[in-house]
RNA sequence: GGACCCGUAGCCUAGCAUGGAUAAGGCGGCAGCCUCCUAAGCUGCAGAUCGCGGGUUCAAAUCCCGCCGGGUCCGCCA
């Protein structure tokens, strides 16, 4: 509704309805500071031209629109009685629906997570993860065709090396499968160390695994499918579900590495360099070039990367990668070199590392906190809370726990713009009482709980608005504008803190407002609950937060 | 050496794209609020030279330049 709201403004305003000078504010449901602008040029007094545009507008051409001042220069849109009777009619008509539009119907490819199968998904991972299941989600609200992919690094030498760990020790099977896998990878990795003869075994594992030895290939899939089957565990008690796995050997075997390296060729953007094929990169403005083919004839992660973008350039309209931020050389040489070959770029979001208070992380080390090990520790911080109520069975106090400490988690990574750095502190995560996530939570089983006991009607009705109603409400219409401006600016925070003030402006209200015992404005407050209800709970589902009706 | 990102109250963050109305939340601290729909809640108080220094502008947390602090990258690794 808010969307449509600025719509109107913006014709409104005609000449004067340039979206740069649009903004929200505190002040008034929607401003424009085009005044000041105007006014340099004009040599006038920013309020004079703004009380000019202010005359020369023409209320009866727009619906939605109450009233219109001026106020210092600024000019000030307030919106009227039926935009609100409107925005709660459509939020409880359209329930679930509720927040959808069709900014596109684009076949998007969000490719995000993409960790190494040499082991467990650590607290740096799971970032990428929500950043890029709470994106996908998103665009899917507004109305793309959305798909999701983990891209499996199959043919790296960390997995060389898993590989060869695996066949030289074997696996606890005790053990989680990716634990087990970290285990050995970790434990060959020391072997290598102390044994510099063991890298020509590493070598000639990832020569065979690419020339396509049968035996190595069964390997090789045997040790990233244990790996990838943790992942996915880890994943799915996240929430986070990918639609497809593309293992990168696959472009070796389906012809398109061999077709990029043509396709540079014949474009003149490859040389020789001592036996080895280089993308010379200085005309494209970079220091040093890439090697797309190593001397011995394999190929290496860019050249397939550069494969697998071709392949979304033919299968999608526009595809996005979640990344750590130490990819942002080889993303952008990526973005410049498939932009060279004529093909359109991904667009890719980097979001800066979880590092911890000693450091930073490293799997082949085996210095990281696994996601496993922080989920399973909120998850007990939370049942531990829940426990001490009494009026709660054993299956909801489960279920509630699971929610709520779930919550927590996604929230407090999705809440951080991906370009700050964060460090990842136990007493933080685990001090969720007062969770940000839990209290969104609560709030929309306070409002389920009013529900659950009435069996009426609604009756919404503007007039009886008190100032937190209508601005509850206005705050409500803005669901699908504000998931506009997070995917537009691939920015999922964004969308995190507006649902916190909505769940901050509904329990303003919760709290000087009774609705039971409310009296002949029973049935309208009712329907503001209502309708609060329904933001929450489809804003929670957006942040792939369950949304539980008791807590 | 070169490049990129971050720096906002004791702590965590929003705002920066598109400069504009008293810099906004949360945590923690202090003081209050349950005969009434869930107190995982609400109210009030205290707390900020928006890293530092210049510049542009009627107006800078926001734009430009320089510096400082933290992180990252610059492999025939991924």
């Amino acid at each position: 509704m808010f969307r449509k709201l600025r719509q109107e403004v913006i014709r409104l305003l005609g000449d004067y309805g340039e979206e740069r000078f649009l903004r929200e504010s505190e002040h008034a449901e929607l401003c424009t500071t085009i005044a000041f602008k105007l006014a340099k040029e004009m040599k006038k007094k920013p309020d004079e031209v703004a009380e000019e545009i202010v005359s020369s507008l023409d209320l009866s051409e727009v619906s939605y629109v109450g009233k219109i001042e001026s106020v210092k220069g600024y000019i000030n849109f307030y919106v009227n009685q039926e935009f609100l009777e409107d925005t709660v009619e459509k939020i409880i008509r359209e329930d679930e629906n509720y927040g959808s539009f069709s900014l596109s119907d684009e076949k998007v490819l969000i490719e995000h997570t993409s960790a190494n199968p040499d082991g467990p998904l650590h607290i740096g991972h799971i970032r990428n993860s929500i950043i890029g299941d709470t994106l996908a989600r998103m665009f899917k609200k507004a109305g793309f065709n959305v798909r999701t992919h983990y891209y499996v690094n199959d043919m790296g030498r960390q997995i060389a090396i898993a590989c060869l760990g695996f066949s030289k020790f074997g696996i606890d099977k005790s053990k989680k499968p990716d634990h087990a896998i970290v285990d050995v990878y970790i434990k060959m990795n020391k072997e290598i160390e102390q044994n510099q003869e063991l890298e020509k075994d590493v070598e000639k594992l990832m020569l065979e695994y690419e020339r396509g030895s049968e035996e190595v290939i069964s390997l090789f899939r045997e040790v990233v499918n244990l790996a990838l089957e943790g992942i996915k565990e880890t994943l799915c008690k996240l929430n986070v579900k990918h639609d497809d796995y593309v293992w990168e050997s696959e472009f070796v075997r389906n012809g398109y590495v061999d077709r990029i390296i043509e396709m540079l060729e014949e474009k003149g953007m490859i040389s020789e360099d001592d036996g080895a094929l280089v993308i010379d990169m200085k005309k494209l403005g970079y220091e040093k070039n890439v090697v797309v083919r190593r001397k011995n004839g394999t190929t290496l992660y860019v050249t397939r990367d550069l494969a697998y973008h071709v392949w979304k350039n033919e299968n999608y309209d526009t595809f996005i990668n979640v990344l750590g931020a130490d990819h942002k050389l080889i993303g952008r040489q990526l973005q410049d070199i498939i932009k060279a070959l004529g093909f359109k770029p991904p667009e890719i979001v980097f979001f800066e590392f979880v590092s911890l208070p000693e450091g930073s992380m490293s799997t082949r080390k085996g210095k990281f906190i696994s996601a496993d090990e922080l989920i399973d520790k909120v998850f007990y911080e939370a049942k531990k809370i829940v426990d001490e109520r009494e009026d709660l069975s054993y299956e909801e106090k489960e279920k509630i726990a699971r929610a709520v400490s779930v919550g927590a988690l996604r929230y407090d990574f999705v809440k951080v713009a991906p370009e700050k750095p964060m460090t990842f502190d136990w007493n933080k995560a685990l001090d969720f009482r007062r969770q940000t996530s839990a209290y969104i939570q609560y709030s929309h089983a306070r409002a389920c709980s009013i529900l659950r006991k009435v069996d009426e009607e609604f009756a919404f009705s503007a007039e009886m608005c008190s100032k937190v109603e209508r601005e509850l409400i206005i705050l409500l219409s803005k669901f699908s504008w504000v998931v506009e401006k997070s995917i537009k600016s691939l920015r999922p925070n964004v969308f995190a803190e507006y649902l916190m003030d909505v769940a901050s402006k509904f329990n303003d209200f919760y709290t000087e407002h009774p609705v039971l015992k409310a009296g002949e404005l029973r049935s309208h407050r009712l329907a503001i609950v209502e309708a609060c209800r329904i933001v929450l709970r489809n804003g929670l589902e957006l942040l792939g937060i369950e949304a539980i009706e008791k807590m």
